[in-house]
RNA sequence: GAUCCCGUAGCUCAACUGGAUAGAGCGCUGGCCUCCGAAGCCAGAGGUUACAGGUUCGAAUCCUGUCGGGAUCGCCA
């Protein structure tokens, strides 16, 4: 027999440190730190709540028969106070260890988790993080491109603070280049015209946008076209004029650009009004997405204009960067295409900004890691800026430490038709409608809910659910149910978008989760009306008996490694699951055990307790994911 | 052509990172409201994990190849 360590909050560390002294025990010549005791929860809840998996790859190490090896542990295996006795039955196939946890092992778990922070300790090294969301452009609307980086994003930022880390959003805006430089040229045209700009929307600048953007390739394709057909006189004429006219066009954005860049009055502000009119948008639509990207998250490309030639001198000065056909370039050890930092006009790219960027987030933020929520197509862009970044030094926080950067990659929306999700007419899906659309949706569901309450619970709230209420309630199931869709599924997999069954008010959905959460809140509305209050349970012993009891119990005591996992990992989709389980077993025990009704009154305060911790988990998770929660539906 | 990602029930997705008989939801079949909210619960049917090899006690997971789908590939962002 070893000394039993304590019980800690997470069974797997308890039975870990059991498993690690009884092994030790049995085999004395293993060095300590090659002990690897291999506990999992069990998958099957038949033959047990954990396993230990050790036996077999210790049996290879040692080369012996893993029943034997697992019959040597077991032996020297101390679970008093944690699990029922291991018994040789409990060595199954080629030597899995099944324990059962006793119920008040499970109970005083469960009690040291139900504090404050529901078990999450704060971290030993606290981090700086850094995270690159949302990334919208100027002049355009938030489109479903920017749904997945902003709700993904936020998810992952909230993780972090969840764990007790120190976050900073970075909102990368598209705010500058020549792109921009050509709506400000339109614009300053208009304003010429006489057009009074004051009442000017976002939907025009859109269309401002495209019309710059077509014009810059119709000079592109025509060029193309001119090199491909070339010998037919008329063609060739009828493509020069055009070239000339968008060639023009572009000159003129240039040189707007050029202005911008100076300082020039008329072109900052215009430049500012774009800005003012896109940001408003965005971030009036994150926050209808309850995404927490606000005004001092922004952190535009225009933000990074001054330090760009730095950028290059330095890179220049200290031979980091090498001139290839007239271009500048890093080469990064393992790829086979370099990072171009700099035209072979002279201009900048995408790739120096972003190393400004990384250099200002590890530099100057301090941020000891950096997770980019960006599109899965910038894999490899982002693999040459690293690389470049971390040839550079532009990874050093300020006490010499190596920022850990990562892509937090993520793949497509897609339609019904298994292609990226578009409009019929080919175009994207501006994001505010599609919010509009599922809110819309959710409220024409509630409201025929409760048009139809007699089909429904008696005591279905439709008197209290007044006009404002049910606006707010249909508001969070629209947003739970587009949020819970998009971070369930594995991030870096596309995945396809449909209202139906997001909205679908059964299932695994955003919806099912607020409506279990409802349920427990109701129980203590009605424990209320009995006179039973907070108080009367917050301390009460917790009786685990019944199999949904132990299941929910189970469920809550991986509250606080999930979300490390899910945090860890940048895997919200985790945290969903855990969420979704969290709720199935609720519904599950609310099922089968009475609560209010309990035959006894330590069974119904224990209950009571259960669905409380319950409720907070539930919503700790949701709010964790940054979906919003309501207090009934 | 090169590189990267993906391929799991009819459909949409999981599988705790190499563990036991691959799990959920939708849809389908059948049960459960005089009882705490039925947007729920319980049960059933549904699988050669694209295919072929390999690694080992053990593979959806790792390696090689093939086939399908997608993406990216030096001066756009």
């Amino acid at each position: 027999m070893t000394t039993a360590a304590p019980i800690s909050i997470d069974p797997l560390e308890t039975l870990d440190a059991r498993f690690r002294a009884a092994i030790a025990a049995a085999f004395p010549d293993l060095p300590a730190e090659g002990i690897e005791t291999h506990i999992a929860a069990n998958r099957q809840p038949k033959l047990g709540d954990f396993q230990s998996n050790a036996a077999m790859p210790l049996a290879k190490r040692l080369g012996k028969n893993p029943r034997e090896v697992a019959g040597a542990i077991i032996e020297r295996l101390d679970l008093s106070g944690v699990a029922e006795p291991v018994t040789a039955e409990a060595i199954a196939g080629p030597g899995f260890i099944n324990i059962r946890l006793l119920g008040d092992a499970m109970a005083a778990s469960l009690t040291r988790l139900d504090t404050e922070q529901l078990g999450i300790e704060p971290p030993e090294h606290p981090m700086m993080v850094v995270v690159d969301l949302c990334g919208v452009n100027l002049a355009k609307q938030m489109h479903v491109g920017h749904l997945r980086s902003t709700v993904i994003g936020d998810a992952v930022a909230r993780l972090y603070e969840r764990l007790g880390h120190t976050v900073v959003r970075q909102n990368h805006v598209g705010d500058w280049g020549l792109p921009i430089a050509m709506v400000v040229q339109k614009l300053v045209e208009l304003e010429q015209g006489g057009r009074d700009l004051s009442d000017l929307s976002l939907d025009e600048l859109n269309a401002l946008y495209r019309a710059a953007q077509a014009e810059c390739k119709a000079e592109k394709a025509a060029l193309a076209l001119i090199n491909k057909v070339g010998g037919h006189p008329k063609a060739e004429a009828e493509l020069e004029a055009r070239i000339e006219d968008a060639g023009a066009q572009t000159e003129r954005a240039k040189q707007r650009l050029v202005k911008l860049q100076s300082g020039d009055p008329e072109s900052v502000a215009a430049w500012q009004r774009v800005y003012d009119i896109t940001m408003g948008a965005c971030l009036a639509t994150c926050a209808r997405l309850h995404a927490h990207i606000s005004e001092d998250a922004s952190a535009g490309e225009s933000s990074y204009r001054d330090e760009l030639a730095g950028v290059i001198d330095d890179l220049t000065r200290r031979g980091i960067a090498e001139e290839d056909d007239g271009a500048l370039v890093v080469r990064v050890d393992g790829l086979k295409e370099p990072c171009i930092v700099r035209k072979r006009d002279g201009g900048y790219l995408y790739a120096t900004t972003d190393l400004a960027a990384i250099r200002r987030r590890a530099g100057t933020l301090g941020g000891e890691r950096v997770v980019y929520c960006v599109d899965a197509r910038q894999a490899l862009h982002f693999k040459q800026v690293f690389g470049a970044a971390h040839k550079a030094g532009y990874d050093r926080t300020p006490d010499g430490k190596t920022a850990e950067l990562f892509h937090a990659a993520f793949g497509n929306v897609l339609g019904e038709d298994n292609k990226p999700l578009k409009t019929r007419s080919g175009e994207n899906i501006k994001l505010a409608d599609l919010i509009d659309e599922a809110i819309e949706r959710a409220r024409s569901e509630l409201n025929r809910r409760i048009e139809f309450a007699p089909k429904f619970p008696k005591d279905y709230p439709e008197q209290i659910i007044d006009t404002a209420e049910r606006e707010q309630i249909a508001d969070a199931v629209a947003i739970a149910a587009l949020k819970y869709a998009d971070l369930s599924t594995e991030r870096i997999k596309d995945y396809v978008f449909s209202f139906d069954r997001m909205l679908a008010f059964e299932g695994e959905t955003g919806p099912y989760l607020l409506y279990a959460l409802v349920r427990t809140k109701s129980i203590f509305r009605k424990a209320a009306d009995a006179g039973v209050n907070p108080d009367d349970f917050a301390d009460a012993p917790l009786l685990l008996e019944e199999p949904a009891e132990r299941a929910l119990a189970l469920t809550l005591l991986r509250h606080p490694g999930v979300v490390r996992a899910a945090g860890e990992n940048h895997e919200p989709n985790r945290l969903c699951a855990h969420a979704y389980a969290l709720a199935g077993a609720f519904s599950t025990f609310f099922d089968q055990c009475p609560v209010l009704k309990a035959e006894t009154d330590g069974t119904r305060l224990s209950r009571l307790r259960l669905c409380a911790l319950t409720a907070r988990a539930l919503e700790d998770a949701l709010n964790t994911l940054g979906i919003p929660t309501v207090e009934r539906m």
